[in-house]
DNA sequence: GCAAGTATACTCACCAGTGAATATACATCA
DNA sequence: TGATGTATATTCACTGGTGAGTATACTTGC
């Protein structure tokens, strides 16, 4: 019912998008992103009541894109369980090399919020990252996998390790590294627990 | 020669790190650092040429530090390399677990200021993470473990992922299982390719 | 005419950095 | 020994600019 506004809302909101993960939070202010979505200030906070209020959004709207993608390489990867998710620290691998490449954009607003816990942007933050494992749990689940919380945190640890060192050192090998390590430890754990009868194929694309 | 000045200096820096660490770098002005350290902003401006200047010095200011106290736990640390590996993890859950804890300047910084990477700090930050994989390889190096660059290089990943995690969820349980996860990767290599004579123990406290 | 949406023009606070002056300490020379 | 010079260290008061957020008025489709 009554959509807010077709046109204006959605160029702020890619503005956003934009400025806030190629500068950070704080670099950006409200006229910088009026200019780039062509409007002015006072329509940002006719749709948006805050700064902290459009930066939640901004997390908001990278949310489901960024799941859909990590469940894509997943699924579209050809071999066993360890390849497909080492599929996904390639995939990234391949993301960090373009040049406009600047991290995980939550992890990225989390350490610059860092001093302000309670705010909304870093609620949604720990709830995507919260998303992420929780899939990569099922997905261990499914193959009968022991553990499968344990690995889906370790992977977790692994990927975002990835982000940040990745972004620290600017070499996206470090991605790779972490997809080896994140498939070695898959394979451990499928060695000791899984479905032990099955040599290892169970999804294919 | 000439120390630079006893008093002023180290009190700028006592609150640069401060206020850097607690609050992030755009959210701290120089006018809150002097006011800080008790001075004026122009007697910043007299030992740090810039507000830049100042965030290098300090990152410079924590590289050592840090750096030792990861080889102070590794080295304290009971039981075989496994577990001297685990116990840097298990003593940044502990750490993790102080109110005032906000993740690693390092790793924040980098992410704050992603969108300069000429900028001096960055350099710093790199340079220190790059020193803490060059000790952990010499470590493995020194028991005759197999790709000992890989390993370190994967503990690495695990423990910026375990900052960064941390940070996003405020649950210092992701510590732990990052050091689990370190201790598996390290038993693994020595499993398949260390001394290979002896059977695991070759430091001990 | 009215309500949603947009614009102009503004406030007030803060920020990085500076200009000019001052205080302190230690020289050097008469 | 005292006068003068010079580098170090520090302050007060300021500038030019930007930031978040707002008061008010205009526009346009229903």
């Amino acid at each position: 019912m009554s959509r807010p506004t077709p046109n204006a809302r959605d160029r702020i909101l890619t503005a956003a998008n934009k400025l806030f993960y190629s500068e950070g939070i704080r670099a950006v202010s409200l006229d910088n992103i009026a200019e780039k979505a062509g409007i002015t200030k006072k329509t940002v906070y006719y749709h948006f009541k805050s700064k902290d209020d459009l930066v939640e959004a901004y997390l908001v709207s990278r949310d489901q894109p960024n799941l859909t993608l990590y469940r894509k390489w997943f699924s579209e990867a050809d071999g066993g369980l360890p390849d497909k998710v080492a599929a996904i620290f390639f995939q990234i691998a391949v993301s960090a090399r373009h040049p406009k490449w600047k991290g995980c954009g939550f992890l990225r607003t989390a350490a610059e919020l860092a001093n302000m816990p309670g705010h909304p942007a870093m609620k949604v933050g720990a709830a995507h990252k919260k998303k992420f494992e929780t899939w990569l749990t099922e997905e261990f689940q499914a193959v009968d996998l022991e553990q499968p919380e344990a690995l889906a945190r370790h992977i977790v640890l692994l990927l975002d390790g990835a982000f940040s060192t990745i972004l620290v050192h600017r070499d996206a090998d470090y991605a790779e590294a972490a997809g080896n390590a994140a498939s070695a430890l898959v394979l451990g754990a499928m060695q000791k627990g899984p479905v032990a009868g099955k040599p290892s194929v169970k999804s294919m694309g």
